[in-house]
Parts: structure tokens; C-alpha cells; sequence
RNA sequence: GCUGGCGUAGCUCAGUAGGUAGAGCAUCUGAUUUGUAAUCAGACGGUCGGGGGUUCGAUUCCCUCCGCCAGCUCCA
């Protein structure tokens, strides 16, 4: 028998039979690391324990701290799924089952729906077959005789058809299920410890609507019960900052039925948040060059037409309005607009950049199955801005814009974001409007611009908006989905329809680029991720209460009340708790409102001309002057520092 | 829009195997005047999402529309 030469990771070389499986490599090296081995990585790739190595290789043995590893162990426990599955409902077609992110799912096709209760039996059949230790083995099958195999099976005839080499693997589990898989997987089903069948959902074969219709099951699992109970307890918690609970319970923001779906109705204290965090926008805009601009709701038709969204965004508008002899479009985007401000004068190459910015309001008309809370909305206010540059100007510009995003984040505190890069599909597809140069121009210029500001941003192909590449920049919200907020696009489109020009040092007229971009993206949008952020307890500068003043008895009132003037005189927004209860309950009502801080006045206070505060974090700290509070409290709202 | 689920008081929820509904919180009133997360009592409050059908009778069963939730698709 010829021998292999293994090369561990920390360089080591061992000599093993031809054939040898990582397994039994891993039980050498040592009982417990074999015992913990989930997978192997042979040359890179990710190989199962079981499978024989029949040349020289490198190798590492994965195991559960890996997260390779559990990727591995969740795509075995939605092989596990589908065979019970078919064990309680044979004939089920099976469609995929990778692991995602948070676990797995598998889809499959049915003509009666998985209820609940089909979610329960099969999870308890999931636990029979784990019980059996069927071992997930690896069968190779050339491709017609595959074919031949899965004749019934009609989603794995099509994946076999379209990915299948020659050869290619399946895996088993027991002597009734076979799944066309590339694997790998774990050794055996003993070795899944912990799991759930979380939904039943809808899902399309193959991501398009228009092809068949599947049933998903989604589940997650984990190397434990404690880490899946831990996972569990966590969604639970995230579900308490649920921006749509917290809002209405906050009394911020409501959506009113009769209105319609998708509109946001911003209550008072909604609305004086929403107007720090517009006024912060406002003057950040008039720092850093920007002007301010403010442009009408609806625009003729022929305007759209122009601007090309009557092509290219038709399915994403209100319907038109007849008015008079014309027709009129609600705003889906201020772009068009912005441009008739630049265009309603000769520009000189001087004062470019023209940078004009707006908290403009669109309408867009969403599918009614995506709208969600505050996140995904049918009227919404971009601080939507439209920079009309020089091409030498252009990457600096997006330079710009891009570190205007990264300080909007931070001064948020918002410390984890996804950065994309969206391009063109190369011209094929039509959707896209523009010549080949510009694209590949544009490009380049985002390219740069990251590369400069070192943002790792994600190259995502044929997802560009239809007037040229972008940079958008994602956050997740409380239950671990992804929103986009800032958006950085690149626009050399809609100067030519719209015959842009300045007046170059030539003396000739050159046709200016354009830069959209909007960095809370939407203030509904941002307003809801910041709610989530925050789970509802916003910093001082935020807060609609800032303070609370909670008198202890009807007879310090007078003095509360004064002590609320002196407050509102810094600035600050008060509210005295003027009703017939107990300190205690009063201090809970603003705890439960989130108040940052509050002022209990009592007889001691009204004497000495102090207050007793209390943070809504920290609780009792003692009591000080009040001229003393009032400067803490103004303190950290002027500078907008995150609470404590 | 699609698949599935859901819709009972302002909020969170219970209930009716078909005989027009109940709790806690909130609100209002009264009593209590209280020192760092809920004082007590009483009252008010619902065409049980809208419309249609079956039935002697529908919140309950059926149909349909609207809205919400999860996922898909699409996107700020």
C-alpha cells in the first residue's frame, strides 16, 4: 500500500496510508480532537471526515469553535429535515436546503401546506432519525444515470442538469434517502445536538416569482442545547426593540388604517425627534458646502418622461393625476427637480460643485407584502442631495459623501454596517441607460473612493440603479435584517437627457456629472434602525422628555414647576408629574418612558433649592443644586454625547 | 403581488363546541399626600376588521374585501 504525506496546519508532516480519512488522522493526533472534528479541510477545501484521502495534502481538522463548522453541521441538520420530511409525507419533492446565516432551511413542494403541528411531528421525527446515528455517506453517480435516478424528482433533475459534473455526490441518510448535494457533511446524525423548527413559509423555486411555488421550512441549530436556548432567548429580546412596538408604545409614530398602508403618521414626540435629527442634518449640510433647497411634490408628466422614470421606473410610481390638460406625477425622486434648480441658469465651471440638498418627500408605490413599520414605507423623506461636479472633480466629491456617511454612522453609534458596491450587468440585460465608457468611468471612481477612505465595500453585480453604479451602505434591524440607509450613486444619465452644461475655462459648454446621494437614506427608514438601536432609550440630545420632574406631594408643585422653568430656560424639554401618586409610580411611568433623567423634589429639595436626580440608567445619584443639574443635563444635550 | 398565519376595549390578551363578550394596564372620578420602578375603590369603554351568505339566531361556520405578521420577490 503507498503511503500520502499529511501536512498539518502547525507545518508537521505525517505519513499515512493512501486512503486514510481525516477522522482517523484526527483520532491519532489526539481521543478529543476527533471527538470535537465537525470537518476537514483538505487543501483548502472543506472534505468529510469519512471521505479517504488518496493523495498528499494539506489538512485541518474543523471543529465546533469553527464557523465553517457550522455552516457544515446546520446544512446536515436540513438533510435531517428533508428526510423527515419524506418519512411523514412521501412524494414530498425536495427543492434545496442550505444553511443561512442563522440556521437553515429546506424547500420543499406539497399540495397541502405544513401547519404547525406538521412542524412539530417533523421535528420530533427529526429526533427519531438523529436517534438512529445514520451516517450521512457520500455516494459518486455519473450524470445520466443520475438523471435516470432523480426522473421523479423534478428540481433535482433540473440542479443535476445544470451543475452536475460527470461525476458528481450524493449523500445518504439511511437506506431511503438520497440527496444530490456537494456536501460535505457531519459523520452522523448522532452528532446533532441541537436544533428547531422555527417557520413554515412561502419561497419561489429558483428566487423567481414566476416559477413554481414552494413551502420553506426554516430552522436553526447549534453544537448545543445551550447555545441554541442562548440564540432562542436572544430573537426574544430583540423582538422587546421591535421599532414597532417600541414606537407606539413610546407614542411616537403611528400608521392609521384609514390613511393607507405605508404612510407614517409622526406624533408629537415622535416629531421633535425627528426634528433634532432633521435639524443636525440641516446644518451639517451648510458646513460642509452644501445649499438647501426645497421643491414642489408633483411634476408634469413630461418631466418624468425626461428624466427617464417614466421608462425605467414605472412600476415603482403613484399613477399619474390629470390636471387641466396635463398630466402630473406624484415624486418618486427628487432628482429631476434638483436638476431644474442647476439648469435654471448658466453655470460656470467656477462654481462647481453645485451641491443642493433637500429633505424632500417621495411617494413610491411598494408591493403591499413588503412594507414593514417604519423600514419599508410608501412615502418617505430622503435627505436626498444631487452634486453637479466637474468629471476631475467627481472622486472627491464621492470621497466626500462617503466620509459624510461614515461620521453620520458614528455620531449615531452605529459601529457595525455593510458597505456594497452595485454595478451594471456589462449592458446585456437592457435595463441599465448609459454608454459603456461611462459605466466603466463611474466604477472606477467608486472603486477609488473606497479604496481612499478604506471602506471594504462588497462588489454586487447587476445591482446598480438604472442611471449608474453605487455605494450603499446597509444596517440590521432588531430581528437580523439588513437595510439599506446611505446611498452614494453615480449619475453621467440624467445630465444628457437633461442637456446639462457649465461653461468651461475653454469658454465652451461641458456637460457636468452628477452624484446622488442620501445618507439616513430615508428619515423614516433611519428613524426606525435608531429606534431598534437605541431599544427606545435615546441619548439626551434626542429624547422627546428630557427631563422629568416628579414632585412628591401636592404641596411641591410650585416648587416643581419652578424647577421645570429654570430647565426649560436651558433649552430643555420637561414634563412635571403633577398626578395624584406616589413617587414610586411616578418614577416608574418616566422609567418606562425612558426618560433620561429624572428630578424628584420633595421637601428637602424645595428648601435647599436642589433636586434629587435620578438616571434612567443608574437610578438614585444623590441630590445637587439645580443649577448644578441644569448644566449637566443641558451639558449632554448640547454635545450630543450617547447617554452616559 | 405570491405562500402561510392572524385580526376581540386605546394597549396586551382571555372567551364563545352558534344563543350579541371578559381581565390587566391606560383613561375618568373619589379617597389617600406618599422619598427613588405600580396606593385603594368605583366608573367609562367593544356594531368581536368591513361587506355578503348559511341559520330561528353569527364574534364563532362559508365567501369576499381591507389591514397586520413571517417568508419569497422587490427596494431607501
Amino acid at each position: 500500500m503507498s503511503e500520502i504525506t499529511i501536512t498539518l496546519p502547525d507545518g508537521s508532516q505525517k505519513q499515512v496510508p493512501a486512503g486514510a480519512k481525516p477522522i482517523e488522522i484526527a483520532r491519532s493526533i489526539s481521543a478529543r480532537l476527533a471527538d470535537d472534528a465537525v470537518v476537514a479541510r483538505v487543501n483548502g477545501g472543506l472534505f468529510d471526515l469519512t471521505r479517504p484521502l488518496e493523495e498528499s495534502a494539506s489538512l485541518e481538522i474543523l471543529t465546533s469553535k469553527n464557523p465553517e463548522a457550522l455552516e457544515v453541521y446546520r446544512h446536515s441538520t436540513a438533510h435531517l429535515c428533508a428526510a423527515a420530511v419524506l418519512e411523514l409525507f412521501p412524494g414530498t419533492q425536495l427543492g434545496i436546503g442550505p444553511p443561512t446565516e442563522a440556521g437553515f432551511y429546506y424547500d420543499f413542494q406539497r399540495e397541502a401546506p405544513f401547519t404547525p403541528e406538521d412542524l412539530e411531528k417533523i421535528e420530533a421525527k427529526m429526533w427519531e432519525i438523529q436517534a438512529r446515528d445514520l451516517p450521512y455517506e457520500r455516494v459518486m453517480t455519473q450524470k445520466d444515470e443520475g438523471l435516470r435516478k432523480y426522473s421523479d424528482a423534478w428540481m433535482k433533475c433540473g440542479l443535476i442538469a445544470e451543475k452536475a459534473d460527470e461525476y458528481f455526490s450524493e449523500y445518504t441518510l439511511g437506506p431511503h434517502f438520497i440527496d444530490f448535494c456537494r456536501g460535505p457533511h457531519v459523520p452522523s446524525t448522532k452528532r446533532i445536538k441541537a436544533f428547531k423548527l422555527l417557520m413554515v413559509s412561502g419561497a419561489y423555486w429558483k428566487a423567481n416569482e414566476k416559477g413554481a411555488r414552494l413551502q420553506r421550512i426554516t430552522g436553526t441549530a447549534f453544537f448545543s442545547k445551550k447555545e441554541l436556548d442562548e440564540y432562542l432567548h436572544q430573537v426574544e429580546e430583540a423582538k422587546k426593540r421591535d421599532h414597532r412596538k417600541l414606537g407606539r408604545e413610546l407614542d411616537l409614530i403611528s400608521i392609521q388604517e384609514l390613511a393607507g398602508p405605508g404612510l407614517i403618521f409622526w406624533h408629537p414626540k415622535g416629531g421633535i425627534i425627528r426634528k433634532q435629527l432633521e435639524d443636525w442634518m440641516r446644518e451639517e449640510y451648510l458646513k460642509r458646502g452644501y445649499s438647501l433647497v426645497y421643491t414642489p411634490h408633483v411634476g408634469r408628466w413630461q418631466l418624468w418622461e425626461t428624466s427617464g422614470h417614466a421608462n425605467f421606473y414605472a412600476d415603482n410610481m403613484f399613477d399619474r393625476m390629470e390636471l387641466d390638460d396635463a398630466e402630473y406625477q406624484l415624486k418618486p425622486m427628487n432628482c429631476p427637480f434638483h436638476i431644474l434648480i442647476y439648469k435654471d441658469k448658466l453655470r460656470s465651471y467656477r462654481e462647481l460643485p453645485v451641491r443642493l440638498g433637500e429633505l424632500g418627500t417621495v411617494y413610491r408605490y411598494e408591493r403591499s407584502g413588503t412594507l414593514h413599520g417604519l423600514l419599508r414605507v410608501r412615502g418617505f423623506t430622503q435627505d436626498d442631495a444631487h452634486i453637479f461636479c466637474r468629471p476631475d472633480q467627481i472622486e472627491d466629491e464621492i470621497v466626500n459623501c462617503l466620509q459624510f456617511a461614515v461620521d453620520v454612522l458614528t455620531t449615531f453609534g452605529f459601529d457595525k454596517y455593510e458597505a456594497e458596491l452595485s454595478t451594471w450587468d456589462g449592458g446585456a440585460s437592457g435595463k441599465y441607460d448609459g454608454e459603456p465608457e461611462q459605466w466603466q468611468l463611474a466604477e472606477k471612481a467608486l472603486r477609488n473612493a473606497c479604496e481612499r477612505l478604506n471602506v471594504a465595500a462588497k462588489v454586487m453585480t447587476d445591482e446598480a440603479a438604472f442611471y449608474g453604479p453605487k455605494i450603499d451602505v446597509k444596517l440590521v434591524d432588531a430581528i437580523g435584517r439588513k437595510w439599506q440607509l446611505s446611498t452614494v450613486q453615480f449619475d453621467f444619465t440624467l445630465p444628457r437627457r437633461f442637456g446639462l452644461e457649465y461653461i468651461a475655462d475653454d469658454g465652451k459648454a461641458h456637460q457636468p456629472v452628477m452624484c446622488h446621494r442620501a445618507l439616513f437614506g430615508s428619515v423614516e427608514r433611519f428613524f426606525g434602525i435608531l429606534l431598534e438601536h437605541y431599544a427606545g432609550a435615546f441619548p439626551v440630545w434626542l429624547a422627546p422628555v428630557q427631563v422629568a420632574v416628579l414632585p412628591i406631594a401636592d404641596r411641591h408643585l410650585d416648587y416643581a414647576r419652578s424647577v421645570a422653568a429654570a430647565l426649560e430656560r436651558a433649552g430643555l424639554r420637561v414634563e412635571v408629574d403633577d398626578n395624584k401618586e406616589k413617587v414610586n409610580n411616578k418614577i416608574r411611568i418616566a422609567q418606562v418612558n425612558k426618560v433620561p433623567y429624572m428630578l424628584v423634589v420633595g421637601d428637602r429639595e424645595a428648601e435647599n433649592g436642589t433636586v434629587s436626580v435620578r438616571n434612567r440608567r443608574h437610578g438614585d445619584q444623590g441630590s445637587k443644586p439645580l443649577d448644578e443639574a441644569v448644566a449637566l443635563i443641558r451639558g449632554l444635550a448640547e454635545s450630543r454625547k450617547p447617554f452616559e
